[in-house]
DNA sequence: GCATATCGTTATGTGACATAACTATTATGA
DNA sequence: TCATAATAGTTATGTCACATAACGATATGC
């Protein structure tokens, strides 16, 4: 053995060219930015990602349960909980006993619920035009399918 | 008023259309599916996506210093911190002392770090070409440019 | 009618981030 | 040159988005 120790040389700019030869690489830096932004237009309405998502679908789903939301929503049934109670709490949904099962609760939106979620549906739409300007609509809709078919690629098997 | 609570109607399928109109969505759940298998494909090596990562990045970039290395993946300084403990206690890198600044470390692989790296490069590409079978070459370079543009949004201003 | 499953919940743990503040060291500028 | 400011790595600590285990109340299937 000639040198143990062969001075690594001053790095000057770090390379992530391996990296880049992956999908996934990107998707998550192009995804970090998407988030930070959907968080900054998200901010005026006191919603989080997961808040907005969840009074979305139950605007979308008036009088679906908690469980039926967690299994949308891609989480646990602990984890929602929470959710649901800032969103009460905020009186922007409302757990309605469902009479025919008496375990399970049925979301349903506000007036100020569906008000609000209509207007945060507006400052999305205007902060993804944002990050997608210059993309065109054909490309556009070739990136919707292949993210969709990398997504069903998890659901088989 | 006539009816101040209308029955909501047993929702059957819970619909996410509103959300599908959003690249954001699909982004977060192509990213989920591809985060899963990922996690799997790296668990033989005792990595996760964040450690390997940071042995690509070090490999790639012997010499480079923590907090090059915090910049590059977009992490603060003290979260790397036990990442490179991690890796270090696993003899897969080192820190050697810059003798021009006694203050930094410089990150050099070990041979038994570019090795463990190679091979879980290759299974990271198994796991990927799994995931994007189906996707032609076209596609796939449209998919990252847009990606490629997404990120850069975020950079800008 | 009893075992079993389901609904929402509580308690608790983890992993990936952030900020504040510290020590040691290096760079700067009056 | 010497005081002040900046930088590298670290420690302590907090937050947020998840997970699992276990429980009480209720529903369902044999």
């Amino acid at each position: 053995m000639s040198k143990p120790n062969p001075a690594p040389p001053v790095v000057t700019r770090v390379s992530d060219a391996t990296l880049r030869g992956f999908v996934g690489y990107h998707m998550k830096r192009a995804f970090n930015v998407v988030q930070a932004d959907l968080a900054a237009t998200l901010k005026p309405f006191d919603l989080r990602m997961i808040t907005y998502s969840a009074l979305v679908l139950i605007v979308d789903n008036p009088g679906l349960r908690q469980s039926q939301l967690a299994a949308a929503m891609d989480i646990e049934r602990p984890n929602l909980v929470v959710i649901i109670d800032e969103l009460e709490r905020r009186e922007l949904i409302l757990r309605e006993k469902v009479p025919t099962d008496r375990r399970a609760y049925a979301l349903v939106p506000t007036l100020a619920g569906r008000q609000l979620c209509a207007r945060a549906i507006e400052a999305v739409k205007s902060h993804e035009a944002r990050l997608l300007q210059g993309v065109g609509m054909t490309e556009y809709a070739q990136v919707l399918d292949v993210l969709r078919r990398i997504e069903a690629k998890g659901t088989k098997e």
